[in-house]
DNA sequence: AATGAATGAGGATTCATTCAT
DNA sequence: TATGAATGAATCCTCATTCAT
């Protein structure tokens, strides 16, 4: 029976996974403030000790935690950004991968950036953006840095906040938010500097 | 027996203003997570204990204190509003009076809402948004009430996100800033139904 | 019945009182590092938060518990010094004083510096020995600083293994411990430039 | 297939030579107490548990380790008492060479056995004072045990205390250091029975 | 109104140490 | 011989909060 009955000596990445599997649940139940090490380490089958030595604070497995889902979600909208055939197209879909993410995201509120180490959750931001302004870098090879910038920022922060709002009236559907949110960011890039 | 030298018996407003001054610069240089009652109690000059007699926890002292400049602010932007001869007038004006704003807020980086308590820095948020959604709807008189929510909530997470950008780039003057924002709120508006 | 039986809001000073008991009974039994804030805490009938908001932390409340019994010590030594009749006596005097004391330190070894954080160890042994330098000035005023100095800190070192020692010969009396200790000093002192 | 690029086999004598190269180095900086296991393997180069397989424990790794200096001294000092001429050479030449050699352990506290677990301390100062005795034997052929122990422990205390005020007072030079002690020592030895 | 004493509860973090390989 | 994964067990300390005065 190689069914494994002993729990010892996963590989550790597999270990990791399971780690963060847990640290995402109860961060989401409790918040990042309510969460207990203690209990992550419960719900992951092993000790506190062990989540020390593969993060190394509380802290830091709350942002490996949320910069796996984090990372996921940019990753895929660089490659849809990537093999879209237009600016128009980029756009839509785009706004409809990252809606579509928040719909999740709505029960998690803690990966919409809840409490936490303003640090982490800055950096995370800050992120979040340069991919944004990676993205709209295809589109406006011209523009300047700072411009670029304040508009990837300006969406990171109305979509966090969509999200919030969207929490509270799980009701509208995507297919109402979208429109306004791909306007709002329609917006955001009006006047940058095209080809 | 002349009436003494020491307690000076500050009437409450002003002993209430200075613990809320006290508090703002501890939440400011420590997050609320990081702040502790005690330090704003020794920074105000009084004891802990009479802190919690004016503010029932340290979740009250933090809200007393993001409010009073929250809605100073917002007040101010509602008058102007009331007042702006017409719809461009008023978002140049309203923009203006925000970013001006900003530009201070910049230094105390918990009243963009760091980290706290996840329920109170959602309903200021909230709050905001619904004094942009009153201001919104002078000109849009006939938008759907979701539509306009939204687009007050994006404008509200724009602005949030940009005053963080903006406190890391504090040489960008607010001439660069401020039509970068116009736009992205005109954007916002974009297909809201007017009169 | 003024009995008391509210343990609660006891003045400063004996409550401090009490705890240093508690710690030293501790500290004694235990060690340094075996030694728990809890235990010391429970032995003194508070609470841990307590321990910490009179000594700061737990090397605090040790150094403040050793320093207790070496300051009483060492006051009663400098104040016999003052009085003594002439150099002879002053010599036979102190360290009679001293041994005394030592037979009953030898029953708690960690006053005899076990383990414990190594500068507040050093610090209260330069404490004793500058004790010492300014008993040994009223003989030897013309003495230069450092040669008293190492005479002082050489007295301090020879005492505290002294008293190691003892501790694991306690059947030896102090009649011929004493002889050993004054010749010793005295060597210690021999070419010390006197008025 | 050659004998490998890796793993480069050392032989045990010089694997524990650098483990305790690197002991003594972090126990010098941060105390016993303050000392980890984990720094010292990194350190080495190697893993904690080949740590454990050489020394039983973090006090025998200790124990090794200043072991390793203490024992040198004292067999040097014990082969020169043998050859020096007479009681006064003697004297003047082991001063000197534990002199020496304190200058040296100035700059590592803990060989002055700072702190440390305390059976571990009190043992080597123990087998110090027996070392001294031993070599006080030759010219006290006479004295009783007790007292010619009692003069050895002191001379012991106050060589180590001698120690811990030079490190502070580097600039006084070893000549000025030297008669000082011997004087001291000279003292300590005074009325004890010689031949 | 205001204070200083006191608490209760919890939480992160660290370490020496041991297996399975 | 040597390792990397894993543990268990404490421990210190901090904090918001409440009484007694």
């Amino acid at each position: 029976m190689p069914e494994t009955v002993t729990k010892r000596r996963l590989p550790r990445a597999e270990r990791e996974a399971r780690m963060l599997d847990a640290a995402e649940a109860i961060f989401t139940d409790r918040g990042f403030g309510g969460a207990s090490m203690e209990e992550i380490a419960l719900e992951s089958g092993i000790t506190k000790a062990l989540l020390y030595q593969y993060f190394r604070s509380k802290e830091g497995l709350y942002v490996a935690c949320v910069e796996r889902s984090r990372k996921d979600l940019f990753d895929r909208m660089e490659a849809a950004a990537a093999v879209a055939p237009d600016a128009g197209a980029r756009l839509r879909e785009l706004t409809r991968i990252y809606l579509d993410d928040l719909i999740e995201l709505r029960g998690k509120p803690v990966l919409l950036y809840g409490d936490a180490p303003v640090a982490a959750v800055d950096q995370m931001r800050t992120r979040n953006a340069e991919a944004i302004a990676r993205i709209l870098r295809i589109d406006f090879p011209a523009a300047d840095d700072d411009s670029l910038a304040m508009a990837a920022h300006m969406v990171v922060g109305a979509g966090e906040q969509l999200g919030r709002w969207w929490t509270g009236h799980p009701e509208v559907p995507v297919e109402t938010v979208q429109p306004r949110f791909m306007t709002m960011v329609g917006g955001a890039l009006g006047g940058l500097a095209g080809s």
